[in-house]
DNA sequence: GTGAAAGCGCTAACAA
DNA sequence: TTGTTAGCGCTTTCAC
């Protein structure tokens, strides 16, 4: 292995020189500065990380605790984890995973053993035990998600409060008189995440505030048959379909929502509308591609990428809920507005 | 932080005495044990992972170069990292991530900083500029994925030679006499990955050994448009459509082919065969489930991992390329054969 | 502007 | 069976 000794002996001078030049912790004549990057590049010096970690108390990882457990969803969370570690890496510092079935347990590991200088937690629940583990840390934590209570931890998330309302207020410019929401599978409803809360609170707020009737029905499961009896009992909400305004607040039914509709002959779009809450991406690859309020998972994961470094640069700083405004794009599900918007 | 020397102090021993209990290098005495375990126990001591891994030259680390680069396909690589993260916990050693863009540069950092240990490279392409860089570090690479010159790499792989022997054999055995492959799309094609290649060449032998025309339709791309346009060449290749098994060796495609042949009145299952090669739960949720041949990602990497873990421990050995036998399960697409099987 | 030297918290060879 | 000690390759004071 190289080390900076080498590299100072090469360049002639002291290994504390090295050590200066790579950190810039001191000023460097120029002369020195190119003798000794010379030196690096010739040797293809790379600094030691344990090393490094041991004598600066940094690591420069960040952990990353991902919502794999066994039998769990895992469909859109590559964009967080692509968005997480090319964050971490513009900043110069690498991703270490851990997996949600792991536990609290893995948080004090990864914190304790000095493994990473900061943690991002996904797919935290309204009750999450890791929260409180979380909070006892020495070490900035950036929770995805917003748990019941935040306690002195920053959290990051969609705004979906937001996104139920901009879901509602869409539904209604289209002139709909009737509101249903084809809402979460029963299983993500019972594990209590906050945003299903969150969702249906802006989503209900904002039909009162239309005077317009909003209905929840709750698929058994995401599978194909549930999916199924689930539309059909909310049609039959509807007696008609054509004031009919579907909220699909979990992406992952959609496409069975459109292929089913499609079946009954029924064109989102012209005899009803459909309004999904999912990534661009899984919007543009429905058939037809549906109209979305985007959750923006990217930029989420941007969000608590700042707010983390923030955090490990500037020091503790007061806790915040970073909400990312949802985005709404009309594609080929909604019906077009009856009248011209303001 | 809590060091060794604090739990030898209170366990009344000295420092490498902690060292060797955690270890397990050198015999302890019981009564030793029992009180350095506790001593750690109280003080809930965790050794610090960079000065181990300067200390051992070990960072018991596996670095994971994941196939994320600006509009990269990224479906099914989740079980993937799921697999790989949850192998190397179980011989406790944590992963870390870099991405495919940060190119082949990234492998000397992680390996030249001594980040990790050994290196899991996926979505290796036939001429893939990493694994010369790869060849020439000093730690364990493992490839998933073969590339045309493995060198003293070892690669792990399903076998998609035998993939496509699987599914021509499987048609034939429905008995369809025109086999149609509405194959990869067009972009990966050109990019070259060598399970295209060995997939064709399986497939191609076995039709030529059951002496039925086998013919590729190649999508532009996986989008709708595309896959409708390249299953109308399909159909068309097969004047009636009673004789024709369609293979669909990319996942991706199979909904919207599935989608497409129902609005066009065809079942699949009873007017034609329809054989895809993705996951088991990729199959479970198109509509209807169709059959399928496996593509194994989890026993894919599993084999990754066994063999990293077996070069890590037993040190340098012949390089190998593993290949995962891929797994038919017949759904609902493919027709029942027409005679009991031998 | 630069060097010498004292750690950081472990592992492992050496000694008893 | 246990203790002593010399590093591992950096960062960072202190001294010049």
């Amino acid at each position: 292995m190289v080390t900076s000794r080498d590299v100072a002996r090469l360049a002639g001078v002291s290994q504390s020189t090295v050590s200066y030049v790579m950190s810039g912790q001191r000023s460097i004549s120029p002369e020195t500065r190119r003798r000794v990057e010379e030196a690096m590049a010739a040797l293809r010096f790379r600094p030691h990380a344990g090393a490094r970690a041991l004598a600066s108390r940094r690591s420069r990882v960040v952990g990353l605790m991902v919502p794999f457990s066994p039998g769990a969803d895992t469909t859109g969370v590559l964009p967080f984890i692509e968005t997480i570690a090319r964050c971490a890496r513009e900043r110069d510092h690498n991703v270490l995973l851990a997996t949600e079935d792991e536990g609290a347990g893995a948080l004090e590991r990864l914190a304790g053993g000095a493994l990473c200088d900061a943690l991002v937690l996904m797919d935290i629940e309204a009750k999450d035990p890791r929260t409180a583990v979380a909070a006892g840390l020495e070490l900035p934590v950036i929770l995805i998600g917003v748990p019941e209570d935040t306690g002195q931890l920053t959290c990051v998330d969609l705004d979906f409060e937001q996104a139920g309302r901009l879901a509602v207020d869409e539904l209604a410019a289209c002139g709909h008189r009737r509101i249903v929401e084809l809402g979460y599978p029963r299983a993500l409803v019972r594990r209590d995440v906050n945003f299903v809360r969150r969702f249906g609170r802006g989503a209900l707020a904002a039909a009162r505030r239309h005077g317009i009737p909003y209905t929840r029905v709750t698929p058994e499961d995401a599978g194909r048959t549930a999916v199924d009896a689930a539309l059909a009992e909310a049609l039959a909400l509807a007696d008609g379909t054509d004031d009919l305004g579907l909220v699909v607040p979990e992406g992952r039914i959609v496409p069975a929502v459109l292929a089913r509709l499609a079946e009954s002959g029924l064109t989102p779009g012209r005899d009803l509308s459909v309004l999904a809450v999912c990534t661009d991406d899984a919007a543009e690859a429905t058939h037809p591609p549906v109209s979305n309020i985007s959750t923006e998972p990217r930029t989420v994961s941007r969000t608590a990428m700042d707010a983390l470094f923030r955090l490990l640069e500037d020091g503790p700083e007061p806790a915040r809920v970073g909400l990312v405004l949802p985005r709404l794009t009309r594609r080929h599900t909604t019906v077009p507005h009856p009248y011209p918007l303001p």
